[in-house]
DNA sequence: TGTACATCAGTGAACGCGCGTTCACTGATGTAC
DNA sequence: TGTACATCAGTGAACGCGCGTTCACTGATGTAC
């Protein structure tokens, strides 16, 4: 019944302009069929079928339907990564704990707009984190991401111990990435209502935060 | 491609002991499966097999699997009400909206522990969450909340358009929840903790947000 | 208390279908000389 | 520029299996008198 390890790598990538279309073909229908039917439902077959292409080509590039939705967690992930990448180099050219938090709202809402412009964002993070043999990219993401805030907040604050900055981002990290998929959600607030409420939230709290740990008067 | 309406409602409920006894073991190895081995290779099959029935004995009471989905998430849903409607409960009693989120830490806490002690929780919310067909249980469910919790506040802000006040608790209901599945998700960060912290960031935004509103000053 | 009957609970066998995956293959593109 | 060869891309057909679902049925429990 426990199901072992499922090999999530690609097979090979495609070489010829025409695989390059056909391997972009399998992910844009992959994406089009987890929103439509579901991950409980999307198969090879189908998204074979979908894409006008036999099964067999499929299985040329990924070696099983789970290797396909890592390569879309994959792809949304990285695009998200860039967003607090640029975010933390803002605040490093300011060179302060409390920039992060002066440009939270802006993240928030380029990460919503970015989210709502990837088709089938939502599917493919509810997806990884409902299928236990993709659990971890995006624990392994977040955890990452969580990771690079601590470093830039811990620069500032080299006496508290980094463990107490990290769970706390880890919370953060967590809670602003429910407020984003909860714009995709739920159409009754508005994406500027969500960034902004979002924004505050955690401003009131890091401002706070921040004040409890005497080091960061520092800067 | 497009999937019509799915039947959630159960077939016909159990009467006689032996078929509660049945009935509830459909669900309790439906909730072990689910965790197991995930919501896209759950089946009616297996989760027959593993009951130690046939498979005609399932659908005596379910006309599908989505409907045995369905029947996870109500009463996990239910439970969680539960707490929530008590916590009002108690704001009531002292009869101010600030209230509320005096008594935040100890909802929050007590509905981890509910939770992590619930089965398969996590795995019952990601999954109807990712399976189209049954993602309006969630949100409902979580409307429904927000509703009530509105009721409350409104009560004590009556000069505050509804919507305004609703927005704001939709979104934190929805981090708040979120905060819960992360105590299962991420061992990295203990429940104490995102409690503590989870219920620092309501207070902080609540108070400064209730102090805005100027009515809230009447109590 | 006994028994006849109604209702409830569960079964065995079968169905057609789509699933994931593999094989030996043909056809298209790139490149060395 | 032409052509031979190597590599890359995609196919047709097939496999065994588990899927969801239904049927007509037997067996267990409850209840009316």
């Amino acid at each position: 019944m426990t199901n072992g390890p499922v090999d999530l790598a690609i097979k090979r990538a495609p070489r010829q302009k025409r695989a390059v279309e056909t391997y972009e073909r399998i992910l844009d229908v992959a994406t089009k069929l987890l929103v439509e039917i579901g991950v409980e439902r999307i198969s090879t077959n189908l998204i074979a079928a979908e894409a006008g292409i036999t099964v067999p080509t499929l299985y040329r590039y990924f070696p099983n339907k789970y290797a396909v939705l890592m390569a879309l967690g994959d792809r949304l992930m990285t695009e998200q990564n860039v967003l607090i990448a640029e975010w933390l180099e803002r605040a490093r050219a300011v060179d302060s704990a409390e920039a992060l938090m002066d440009d939270i709202h802006f993240l928030i809402s380029r990460t919503i707009e970015l989210t709502r412009a990837t088709p089938g964002a939502l599917a493919i993070s509810l997806s990884l984190r409902a299928v236990p043999a993709l659990q971890d990219v995006r624990l392994s993401s977040h955890r990452a991401m969580s990771d690079a805030i601590t470093d830039e907040f811990h620069r500032h604050l080299p006496g508290v111990p980094r463990t107490e900055i990290w769970e706390r981002v880890r919370i953060s990290v967590e809670l602003s990435y429910a407020a984003i998929e909860m714009a995709l959600e739920e159409p009754r607030v508005g994406d500027a209502r969500i960034a902004e409420e979002t924004a505050i939230q955690m401003k009131a709290y890091w401002r706070q935060q921040l004040a409890q740990w005497p080091e960061a008067q520092k800067d």
